[in-house]
RNA sequence: GCCCCCGUAGCUCAGUCGGAUAGAGCAGCUGCCUUCUAAGCAGACGGUCGCAGGUUCGAGUCCUGCCGGGGGCGCCA
């Protein structure tokens, strides 16, 4: 299937040959419009540089007749062309899509290779807010970068080495080996950590084994690597526990840990020098790119090797970016973190250009996202002022989600209604996240979020779970017929356009990663089903065709919003 | 001091390559449940798109300056 068989696309190719008449190759500007189904902005672009009226080119264009008998085009205003397509035209298009386990999405004209960075929580120390839309945002993307075609590679770039393991360690030791596993196993991390970070802070002969044990972890020796292993696992597990929990793709297999480029940082450092691009600065060796400015004007370095000789993040990012180039032959890169890691990660980028690792051909992104605040619109923090563990969050939003559904729920017998309050909370969570302007700063609201009204995953969830209730009865009462599809009153044109839309509105929202695009869409279809639900009877409908084709619309849009949902890492219950 | 992001209704947010009267939801107001899940639907109300210039037939959108908020800026990661 190729971009053709979208209905906007048909739509674009029809308009282009009406638009190569007028002038070869101008732009239809095909956009969605308030008082048609779509409309084209083209003619008034071209008028000034053809030098004719726009209402005179529209007139034209509306006449094109590669429009005719499907979708009818009128001149409005000072040039606009209105498109409103013809009913037995959608039926048809939704006829191909009822079968299509895709619901109309072509697979990528250029399937490309796509690196996602995402999550990296680090070793020993709890997951937090600022771990949230890393992890939400990543797996959304992963999931419809997938669908789309594409092979994605996720990446788990775990914070699991650097300075702070020798005092890791030597807390381990402390506490004793049996104590720390313990700890770390029901996710006690903060605990484990804090305490480590109090005996570094008060204790001169702390400090001075935490030293001599990084000392040790470099150098490789055993039992030190042993020790820092059982760390990684233990912390690996309780990750995965949250990743379950959290409903995301991440598991072991992604992990690629700050310690799998030890081996390579040297060869970084070695090779930026044969390159030419070190420059030693205060006893640092540091790599400066062009372009950017610190305090007072200065060049801007990126130090890849301290004056004690130790590497930093940097070098290990730089690493990182080579190896997804080398060994995943990556097209695009995308890192998903935060805002403030803008200006480090294009340096880094900057750098990798200069040396040769990233060439043209690939693509390295940030995308960023905005800080998590609370009602004060201060960043997310507990009333203590403490950092706020992820597992809180996601225990409240599933209790609270519990308390919601209150009687509607009562039915349900413990386990499933146990279920249902996860799905709900969690994907009430995600969708709070996922359906705003990621580079934006947002608020972050229990209340909100987990509102049935307005454009919230419980408001989507309930629009599929009515949906499927709709279906079941259909079954039971009559058993339904496959018949023809007809598209008749406003509201079931209105319901077919939004159903024709998904392909693009994944198209737009995989375009700059903004998963906020398709959550808009989603929205505006489940809006579209329930007008149609509220006015155009399905089971009661006055004719057994006029029911059969309006089950199919039901059936089509459930299929569209469970996709759609599951394209977030959002589930779509059958009933709530 | 330099750089990055943000500023749209009382609140939370959409607004795609510059296009028609700037859209939703919440809150408050008016209607609609003998009928497919009312956790819903329909309607009215609510705006100097931070401010001032500029480009354009046309600016929330592009450019410049300013104001306000957040963040970053050499050896933590």
């Amino acid at each position: 299937m190729g971009a053709m068989t979208t209905t906007r696309g048909r739509l674009q190719v029809a308009l282009q040959a009406a638009f190569d008449r007028l002038a070869p190759g101008a732009d239809p500007v095909l956009r969605p419009s308030e008082h048609a189904d779509l409309q084209s902005n083209g003619a008034l672009a071209l008028a000034r540089t053809l030098g004719r009226s726009p209402r005179d080119l529209a007139t034209e264009v509306a006449a094109a007749p590669e429009l005719a008998g499907w979708c009818r085009a009128e001149v409005s205003g000072p040039g606009f062309v209105n498109l409103h397509l013809a009913d037995h035209f959608l039926t048809g298009q939704l006829d191909r899509l009822s079968g299509d386990p895709r619901l109309g999405v072509p697979a990528a004209a250029e399937p490309a290779t796509y690196v996602v960075d995402y999550s990296a929580p680090n070793v020993a120390k709890e997951m937090h807010v600022g771990h949230l839309r890393t992890t939400i945002i990543g797996d959304a993307l992963c999931r419809m970068l997938a669908f789309a075609g594409h092979d994605v590679r996720r990446e788990n770039h775990l914070g699991d080495w650097g300075t702070p393991f020798g005092m890791l360690i030597e807390h381990l030791l402390e506490i004793g080996e049996q104590e720390a596993v313990e700890e770390l196993s029901v996710g006690d991390l903060d605990t484990f950590y804090r305490q480590a970070r109090a005996s570094f802070e008060a204790r001169a002969d702390f400090r001075e084994a935490s030293r001599r044990r990084v000392v040790l972890l470099q150098q490789g020796d055993e039992e030190t690597r042993r020790l820092w292993s059982v760390l990684v696992a233990e912390s690996l597990a309780y990750f995965d526990d949250v990743y379950t929990r959290l409903g995301v793709l991440l598991t072991d297999d992604d992990v690629v840990g700050e310690s799998f480029y030890n081996d390579a940082l040297a060869g970084v450092v070695a090779d930026l020098d044969a390159a030419g691009l070190l420059v030693e600065s205060d006893g640092a060796r540091c790599v400066f790119p062009p372009g950017f400015a610190g305090r007072d004007g200065e060049p801007l370095p990126l130090i890849v090797q301290k004056s004690d000789g130790g590497y930093t993040y940097a070098t290990t990012d730089l690493a990182a970016l080579r190896d997804r180039v080398d060994r995943h032959h990556a097209d695009r890169i995308l890192y998903v973190v935060g805002a403030p890691q803008h200006q480090h990660l294009e340096m880094c980028f900057a750098v990798a250009r200069s040396a040769g690792w990233l060439p043209a051909s690939v693509e390295a992104t940030h995308v960023a996202f905005g800080s998590v605040l609370g009602a004060d619109h201060k960043m997310f923090k507990t009333r203590s002022g403490d950092t706020v563990k992820l597992v809180t969050l996601l225990d409240e939003a599933v209790a609270r989600a519990r308390l919601a559904l209150g009687e509607r729920a009562a039915h349900l017998d413990e386990a499933d209604r146990h279920a249902l309050a996860g799905t709900v909370g969690i994907g009430a969570l995600k969708y709070a996240d996922l359906s705003t302007d990621r580079t934006r700063d947002y608020v972050f609201d229990f209340d909100r979020m987990l509102a049935f009204e307005g454009n919230t995953g419980p408001y989507l969830q309930y629009a599929h779970a009515r949906i499927c209730s709709l279906l079941r009865r259909a079954h039971t009462d009559a058993g339904a017929r496959p018949g023809a599809l007809q598209v008749a009153t406003p509201e079931e044109h209105h319901l077919a356009l939004a159903l024709l839309a998904f392909p693009e509105a994944l198209d737009g929202a995989l375009g700059d990663a903004a998963p906020h695009r398709l959550c808009q869409h989603l929205y505006e279809l489940a809006g579209a089903f329930t007008t149609f639900y509220e006015r155009c009877p399905v089971l009661r409908a006055d004719d057994p065709a006029t029911r059969d084709s309006r089950l199919r619309l039901a059936e089509l849009t459930g299929a569209v919003l469970a996709c759609g949902l599951g394209l977030l890492g959002i589930g779509a219950p059958e009933r709530m």
